[in-house]
DNA sequence: CGAGCTGTGAGGGATAAAAC
DNA sequence: GTTTTATCCCTCACAGCTCG
C-alpha cells in the first residue's frame, strides 16, 4: 500500500510539473483518485485496526481459553475419577435398583387378585370350596380370606358374596362330573357298589365306582391304579331293586352328559355313550340280602342288553382280540351244566364221579344212593363229573402250572418217544376253550394216555395211582365222560374255531361281527335240527363246520367218528348242549384279566361312611341340599382338584361357571322333594284303588252269598262239592257260624263239609243262630267279616 | 318339661350393578 | 348386549335358651 501511495504521489508531482489542459483534468481525477485512496487508506487503517483489536481479543480470549481448559482438564479427571468410582460401585447399584424394583413389585403382590376380568379366578373358587369344605359357613368365606390375608401382609381386592360361594360348590360337583366322564370314557371296565338307609323316613343310597385311574400328581412315572369314585347320594322314593338299579344308570347317563358336554370332551375326542358305559360294567358289590341280589342280576341283564346293543350296532367300534375271546368264553360255559342234566332227564347212565380226594374216601363205602347220610349227600353234590372235569384233571396231571407237581416232563418224554410230540393243553385258567382243545387231545390219544396213566403207575413203588390219576383212568374208560368230552371237541371244532378264524387277526369292528354271530346262530340250529352233519359216518367240514373249511384238527374230528359206536348218545347230548347254549352267559367263570377289568374292594365301607358323612353333615347343616353335599363330596373324595389342575383349561373354567349357574337356577331340591311326595302320592293312590277294588269286589260276594239258603242237613252236605260247598261254607262263615277264623285253614273237601257239619250240629244244640238271613240285608256283615277277609289274603 | 323365642346358616328368586 | 357378581328379599330347620 505504503509502494502505491508512493508511485501516486509521484504521478501527482509529475502531473503537477507538466501543464497540459488535458493534464489538469487528468489532474483533477488523480487528485479526486487520490482523495478516494486516502479515503480507502483510512478504511483499511480502520480495517487494520480493527484486525488487531480482534487479534488482540482473540488471543487474550486463547488465553483465558487455556486457562479454562486447563480448569475443564482437572474437572474432567475428576469427574473420571468419580465415574470410575461410579463404575467401580455399579453392580452394588444395580442390585440396589432391582431391590427397589422388587419391593416395588412386591408391593403390587401384596393386594391378592381374587377377580379377573370381572369374575372370580379358578384359585378364589378353589379356596372358597376348601374353606366351606373344612367347614367355614359360606357367608364367611371372604371374611377368612382377608383376615389370613392380612395376617401375611397381603391386601385382598374383592369379596366373594355368599352366593358366589355356593356357585363354587356346585360348580365342583360338575367339575368331578366331568371327571368320573373322563375317567369311564377311558377305562377298560368298571364295577359298581352302592349301600342305603333311610334318614326320617326317605331312602338313601349312596354309589360309588371302582375304576382304574391316573392319581393326576406331576410324578411321570405313576401308573394307574383303582381308585373309588363317589357318584353322589341319591334319594330315591322308589325302593325297589329295579328302581335302585334304574337309579344307578341315571348317575352314571348324568356324568356322561354333563362330560360329553365339556369342553374336556372335545378337546380330548373322548365321547363316552351310555350303552357303551354300561356294557362295560363287571360287576356289582352290594350288601348280601335277597333285594340287593335282585339288584345285582338286573344290573346284569342291563349290561347284557348293552353289550347286545353294541355288538348289532351299525357303529365301527374297534374291540381288542381279548375282549372278545372272553365274551365267547363266558358264553360257552353257560353249557357245561345243561350237559351234564342230559343224563339224568333221559335216565341214562351218567359220567362217572370224580371224587377229589376228601369226598373219594366218603364216597367210596357207598353201596348205593339210597339212604345217604348227610356227610355222603355233601360229598356227592360237591362232587364233579363229565367232559369238563375229566380235562381239568388232566390238565391238572400234564400240565400243571405248579411245575412241581404233575407229571409234565415225564409226559413229554414218554410222548415222545411214543412218536407223539405233544405238550398238554393249559387248563389251569378259566378259559373254556382250553377244556375244549383238551378234550380234543384226550380223544384222540385216548388209549395212549391210558396206556402212559399205567406206565406212570407201574413206575411208583407201589403201583397205585394217586386219586387224580385213578379218576383220569376211569373217566376215559368211561363212555359217558367220553361223551362229554366229544362234544365239547366237536363244538370246538364246528363252532368255536371256525368264529376264532374270522376274527383272529383282523381289525375288528363291530359292525362285521353283528352278521357273524348270525351265522353261529344260524349253524347252531342246523346243528339242532340235524346233528349228523356233525356226528355221522359221512360227516365232513363241508357240513359240519360254520364256515365250510377244513377242520382245525381233522385228526381230532376222525378220530370221534371212528370212536362214534362206543358212544351212542353222541348226537343227543350235542343237541342238548347246542341248545342250551346262551350267547350271553356272563361274570360268573373270570379269567385274570377279567378280574382285573372287575376289580371291586372287598367291604362296601365307602358307601357306609358317605351315607354317615351325610347325616353328619345334615347335622350341623340342617337346610343343606343333597346335591351341595353331593357337590362337596365328590370333589373332596374323588381328588377332583388336582384333576382340574392337570385337564382344565380356560374355556372348561368357563363351561363349569355356566352350568354351575344352571344347576344354581334349577331348583334341583324342590324337585327331588318333589318326586319324592309324587311317587308316594301316586302310590297311595294305587294302594286306595286296589282296597277300593277289593272293598267292592267283597261286597258282591258278600251279597251274593247272603242270598244262598243256609243248608241244615248233613246228609246234604255231604253229598255237595265244589262251588256249592264253597258257597254253603261261606254263607255258614257270614251267617256267623262258629267256624275257623281263616278261610285257608278249612281248604279240603272233607274237611269243609266236617266243617259245616260241625256248625250244623251247633245250630241244632241252639249254641248259635244265624244273622241276617232270609231278610238279604248285607250291610250289618260288612264289618263283621272284615277279619276274616284279611285272614284270606 | 315343653312352648316359644332367637340366632345361625342355609336355599333360592328377583334384579341391580359391574365388567367385559 | 352378555356374562358374572352383588344385593335384597323371603323362607326354612335346627339348637339352645328362657320362662311359665
Amino acid at each position: 500500500m505504503a509502494v502505491r501511495k508512493q508511485i501516486l504521489e509521484g504521478q501527482i508531482k509529475f502531473l503537477q510539473a507538466v501543464e497540459l489542459p488535458t493534464a489538469k483534468g487528468d489532474a483533477a481525477k488523480a487528485i479526486q483518485l487520490l482523495k478516494s485512496k486516502t479515503s480507502d487508506n483510512e478504511k483499511l487503517k480502520h480495517e487494520l485496526s480493527r484486525l488487531l483489536e480482534r487479534c488482540t481479543l482473540e488471543a487474550s480470549q486463547s488465553k483465558s481459553k487455556e486457562m479454562d481448559f486447563k480448569t475443564k482438564l482437572v474437572a474432567f479427571k475428576r469427574q473420571n475419577h468419580l465415574l470410575q468410582k461410579r463404575c467401580d460401585r455399579a453392580p452394588e447399584i444395580k442390585a440396589k435398583a432391582v431391590k427397589r424394583a422388587k419391593s416395588s413389585a412386591n408391593k403390587e403382590n401384596r393386594t391378592y387378585k381374587l377377580l379377573h376380568k370381572g369374575a372370580y379366578s379358578p384359585q378364589a373358587r378353589e379356596l372358597a370350596r376348601m374353606l366351606v369344605s373344612a367347614g367355614c359357613s359360606r357367608e364367611y368365606v371372604s371374611n377368612v380370606i382377608h383376615a389370613v390375608c392380612k395376617s401375611a401382609g397381603v391386601a385382598v381386592q374383592g369379596s366373594m358374596s355368599r352366593r358366589t360361594v355356593s356357585r363354587a360348590i356346585l360348580e365342583g360337583g360338575i367339575a368331578a362330573k366331568i371327571q368320573i366322564g373322563h375317567e369311564l370314557a377311558q377305562a377298560e371296565a368298571f364295577t359298581a357298589s352302592k349301600d342305603g338307609t333311610s334318614n326320617k323316613h326317605v331312602n338313601y343310597d349312596a354309589h360309588h365306582i371302582n375304576l382304574k385311574v391316573s392319581s393326576y400328581s406331576d410324578d411321570p412315572d405313576e401308573v394307574p391304579t383303582h381308585c373309588h369314585r363317589f357318584l353322589g347320594i341319591v334319594s330315591s322314593p322308589d325302593q325297589s331293586a329295579e328302581g335302585q338299579a334304574e337309579d344307578l344308570v341315571e348317575q352314571i347317563d348324568d356324568v356322561l352328559k354333563i362330560y360329553n358336554k365339556s369342553p374336556l370332551a372335545k378337546r380330548s375326542g373322548h365321547f363316552m355313550r351310555l350303552v357303551k358305559a354300561i356294557s362295560l360294567l363287571k360287576g356289582v358289590n352290594t350288601d348280601h340280602c335277597s333285594k340287593e341280589k335282585k339288584f345285582s342280576n338286573i344290573m346284569k341283564s342291563k349290561v347284557v342288553d348293552a353289550v347286545r346293543e353294541l355288538l348289532g350296532e351299525t357303529e365301527v367300534l374297534e374291540k381288542s382280540w381279548e375282549e372278545i375271546d372272553i365274551l365267547f368264553d363266558k358264553a360257552l360255559s353257560g353249557g357245561n351244566t345243561p350237559m351234564m342234566a342230559w343224563w339224568a332227564e333221559n335216565d341214562v347212565t351218567p359220567p362217572i364221579l370224580l371224587a377229589n380226594h376228601d369226598n373219594a374216601a366218603v364216597l367210596n363205602n357207598l353201596d348205593s344212593l339210597d339212604d345217604l347220610t348227610p356227610a355222603e349227600q355233601h360229598a356227592l353234590e360237591s362232587t364233579t363229573r363229565g367232559g369238563v372235569k375229566a380235562a381239568s384233571l388232566a390238565g391238572a396231571i400234564f400240565n400243571h402250572k405248579d411245575d412241581k407237581k404233575g407229571q409234565q416232563d415225564i409226559f413229554k418224554w414218554w410222548f415222545k418217544n411214543a412218536g407223539i410230540p405233544i405238550a398238554f393243553p393249559d387248563t389251569s385258567n378259566n378259559r373254556y376253550g382250553t377244556y375244549c382243545e383238551a378234550a380234543g387231545v384226550l380223544l384222540l390219544y385216548c388209549d395212549k394216555f391210558l396206556e402212559f396213566l399205567e406206565f406212570v403207575r407201574d413206575s411208583k413203588k407201589k403201583h397205585v395211582f394217586t386219586n387224580m390219576e385213578k379218576n383220569l383212568y376211569n373217566a376215559l374208560k368211561d363212555p359217558a365222560t367220553l361223551t362229554e368230552l366229544a362234544v365239547l371237541a366237536l363244538y370246538a371244532q364246528a363252532i368255536s374255531h371256525p368264529y376264532m378264524r374270522q376274527i383272529r387277526g383282523k381289525n375288528i369292528n363291530m359292525l362285521d361281527l353283528a352278521p357273524l354271530h348270525l351265522q353261529v346262530e344260524q349253524h347252531m340250529i342246523n346243528v339242532i335240527e340235524n346233528p349228523n352233519i356233525l356226528v355221522s359216518a359221512d360227516a365232513t367240514y363241508t357240513t359240519g363246520a360254520m364256515d365250510e373249511k377244513e377242520w382245525e384238527k381233522p385228526d381230532v374230528v376222525n378220530a370221534i367218528l371212528k370212536r362214534m359206536p362206543e358212544l351212542p348218545h353222541l348226537s343227543n347230548v350235542l343237541v342238548h348242549f347246542t341248545t342250551e347254549f346262551t350267547p350271553s352267559g356272563v361274570i360268573d367263570s373270570a379269567t385274570d384279566l377279567q378280574k382285573e377289568l372287575a376289580w371291586m374292594p372287598a367291604t362296601n365301607d365307602v358307601n357306609e361312611g358317605m351315607l354317615g358323612s351325610l347325616r353328619q353333615f345334615w347335622r350341623f347343616n340342617p337346610r343343606a341340599t343333597l346335591h351341595v353335599f353331593n357337590s362337596l363330596a365328590m370333589f373332596q373324595r374323588n381328588n377332583t382338584q388336582p384333576f382340574m389342575n392337570k385337564h382344565f383349561k380356560e374355556d372348561d373354567h368357563k363351561f363349569l361357571m355356566h352350568m354351575g349357574r344352571e344347576v344354581d337356577s334349577s331348583r334341583l331340591e324342590s324337585k327331588r322333594q318333589a318326586k319324592n311326595v309324587e311317587y308316594t302320592q301316586a302310590k297311595n293312590q294305587k294302594k286306595n284303588d286296589r282296597d277300593t277294588e277289593a272293598a267292592k269286589k267283597k261286597a258282591e260276594k258278600n251279597n251274593r252269598i247272603s242270598r244262598i239258603p243256609l243248608i241244615f242237613e248233613k246228609e246234604v252236605i255231604e253229598g255237595l262239592k265244589g262251588q256249592k260247598l264253597q258257597d254253603q261254607l261261606d254263607a255258614f262263615r257270614l251267617a256267623g257260624a262258629p267256624l275257623p277264623a281263616l278261610l285257608k285253614d278249612v281248604k279240603v273237601v272233607a274237611d269243609k263239609k266236617k266243617t259245616i257239619q260241625n256248625a250244623i250240629e251247633q245250630y241244632e244244640n241252639d249254641k248259635w243262630s244265624p244273622i241276617g238271613f232270609e231278610g238279604g240285608e248285607t250291610d250289618g256283615f260288612q264289618a263283621d267279616n272284615g277279619d276274616e277277609e284279611n285272614g284270606e289274603e
